[in-house]
DNA sequence: GATTAAATCAACCGATCTGATTTATTTGTT
DNA sequence: AACAAATAAATCAGATCGGTTGATTTAATC
């Protein structure tokens, strides 16, 4: 519930105020009150119980015209957040804490993205993350986001895993397994949506209020960002790219979806039939003859990925594109630019313009983006508003980051960390 | 902005009340703290303030156990909207009220879309209608909304236009020229968006918090509901699914877009090369030729359209489509059972399941659309927020205000495709 | 007469606002 | 170099507004 009373009211101001800071990097009471809208009065009162709370850290003074200003900035250590990344090669898990910083990291490299043994990687490298941690940090734990495929046991014959030790999934609850493990709150985001929200956050492809976000992983999906809110989907399924219609068959191809065509086991299964060392090729280091089978995977890809596109591109007006993943950067760039000349060759009659861009941060924006997305939950005016720390920062400059000794400051206003 | 200050959380708390009343049809002022979570105290404040205002209104008192309640309902003659929708074929205003009753409404038939003429008759209706008022009534009137086609200089050739004419229109800002002609706020919206979101207010098929809605005009666009909200678009120009590509080519069709192969100009065309009366056949009296005509345009129609559902559902997992627009009801069933057959085909793995329904509004969709959302933007807790009035208010039975016009049995079409 | 529940009354609380005041610095003048 | 004026952040004190709490009244049924 959001206003309401008093409470609801200062809780939403509070928000409003670090959402002000974070876009800024560093503002001054004054400056908070502008931003806000709000009196100076009550911004002063609001960013005093911020810092008392440890959320917000003040910075050196700075001296200008008239009485010098106090910066205020976030506190790194103000709260942490731990993001579990399951795949169907890997599981991930990152601690970062309030400024997006990487604290702590674990992973561990699958043969098959079956229950049982994915489950414990997961529990297991979450406890281990929360155990290195001081108490009172861990007492700061904002919560865990998990991302994960949207069906584990789809697509088994495209895997080439049996298909009967897939279904165990639908026995497991990732979320509840993870949130008994760790006993802290587990939010759980499609893998995809989770990486776009790590791009638009921490990024650099993705300026715009509204946009779509495809990740070639071992499969393909898409995140959806609308009006700057992550779009996770009634059914946590926005973005199930990988289930888009193809025109009709592609070479190599064995069924007819976008899965089928573009994603990243089709490239691998390419790769290893012509005898090439996968995990080497997609470190970039697969020389010539990966270079072609590449381009034989892209021949059919890229189109196929076009056609996705502008068809997203019909239900919602998309103002930005990004494609990413767990291509070399060189492969994803080709990708990109072999995608977007077949989007120029539909008709676009109708559609508003898009910008194509390259992601930017890679296969790891599933494991930082269901860390991050915590933090947002927390923080931020609106849930689901990703606002970039990264690029608000650049703007306002450097500025004096994070004393934060221990605080642990029993404020009345502490206990309104669950809401 | 939403809270803030003292002010900002009064009318948040009044459009809590309002959006309660309104679902609920009608409610006691203790129903109405227990609906919103407010204290009985701050309930009272506030219906009493809004009855006052004009906006809710008393009715009789009910007997029960303990002290008898008096209802609050919303005043229809509370507040007022003019809704005007500029298509290629017709100019339609309608002024309804609070509870979405018409008052008023106006219509006229265009023989090409051109800039000129369309403009004069927008704007000449809305005047009629606003000066038909009385001046205690026009002082209510809370907004003017329009509804109109993403691009009505685009596809001239598929209207059979001239192309030269119709590029008039990036000269005039209609938006604009209606404000200046009813001096009121006008807040413009695609044309199927508005439908869409008439169906969702007071239509029967879009119960979903989260939903497609197609709408076949002269062309064929959508309206996309997330979280229960309208999603207009960044460029307004969300739910552009004529521009869907095509697999291939369709027989009869002049490109490769859905709006080739699926659009009501397509079909009239099709009528009238086979000496049909358009208008006639539209009215659903075409007998057995005009059947066969629908029959020659559906076969090409439906599997595009079934193309661009699947296409769009791996992009938003929408819960429900409809389908809805000018058609006569039996072609528009025979539209929905053909798509729906169609999609069935499609290889839907990964997809979430949705149901598949027939419109019930019909082309008078987007009029309505458009004066129901001036209402929306101003009483509901949230922009763009959709509450279903006539559901709400047949769910809380019959009240002391409720005009109560026998609305049709619901059980429109019930399919899931599911495999 | 007891019970029930709506409606109301009165005192209180919490968050923000307004307007005046203090403080520390730069700028301009003598 | 010394001093006053200008500037803008930060703070203080009182007022306002909206919602809450708990007790009280009211009008019906059981």
């Amino acid at each position: 519930m959001r206003g309401g009373d008093a409470g609801g009211l200062r809780a939403f101001n509070e928000r409003r105020v670090i959402d002000a800071v974070l876009r800024a990097g560093a503002l001054s009471k004054a400056e908070v009150a502008r931003a806000t809208g709000l009196s100076g009065q009550s911004a002063s009162v609001i960013v005093e119980r911020l810092v008392e709370q440890g959320l917000l850290a003040k910075g050196d003074k700075v001296r200008g015209r008239g009485q010098p200003s106090t910066p205020v900035s976030v506190a790194g250590s103000g709260a942490f957040s731990l993001g579990v990344k399951i795949g169907r090669r890997s599981v991930e898990a990152r601690l970062i804490d309030l400024t997006g910083e990487t604290v702590a990291e674990r992973a561990t490299r699958l043969e098959a993205p079956l229950p049982g043994p994915v489950m414990e990687a997961a529990t297991g490298q979450a406890r281990e993350l929360l155990e290195a941690m001081s108490p009172a940090h861990r007492a700061r734990l904002c919560g865990v986001g998990l991302a994960l495929p949207g069906e584990m046991d789809a697509w088994a014959d495209e895997l080439g895993a049996p298909k009967a030790a897939l279904a165990g999934w639908r026995a497991v609850d990732p979320g509840a397994m993870l949130a008994a493990a760790t006993g802290a709150e587990v939010s759980v985001f499609n893998d995809a949506a989770a990486a776009c929200a790590a791009e638009m956050l921490t990024g650099e492809a993705l300026e715009a209020g509204c946009a779509l976000y495809v990740h070639v992983g071992a499969f393909i999906g898409a995140g959806v960002v609308l009006d700057g809110r992550l779009y996770r989907g009634a059914r946590l399924n926005a973005g199930a790219l990988g289930s888009m219609p193809l025109a009709g068959r592609v070479p190599g191809a064995k069924g007819r979806q976008l899965i089928h065509a573009a994603s990243g086991v089709g490239l691998a299964r390419r790769l290893r039939a012509a005898g090439i060392d996968v995990t080497r090729a997609m470190a970039g280091l697969g020389g010539a003859e990966a270079d072609a089978q590449f381009a034989d995977w892209l021949a059919g890809a890229a189109p196929a990925l076009a056609r996705a596109v502008v068809s997203a591109m019909a239900v919602i007006d998309f103002e930005a594109v990004a494609i990413d993943g767990v291509l070399p950067p060189a492969w994803r760039l080709r990708l990109l630019d072999a995608t977007h000349e077949a989007v120029l060759r539909f008709d676009r009659t109708g559609l508003s313009p898009a910008e194509l861009r390259e992601g930017t941060i890679g296969g790891e924006a599933r494991v930082l983006g269901a860390a991050l997305l915590p933090l947002q939950a927390r923080f931020s005016p609106e849930p689901d508003l990703l606002i970039n720390r990264r690029r608000a920062r650049a703007a306002a400059g450097p500025t004096a980051l994070d004393p934060a000794p221990g605080f642990e400051a029993p404020s009345p206003h502490l206990d309104r960390w669950r809401s």
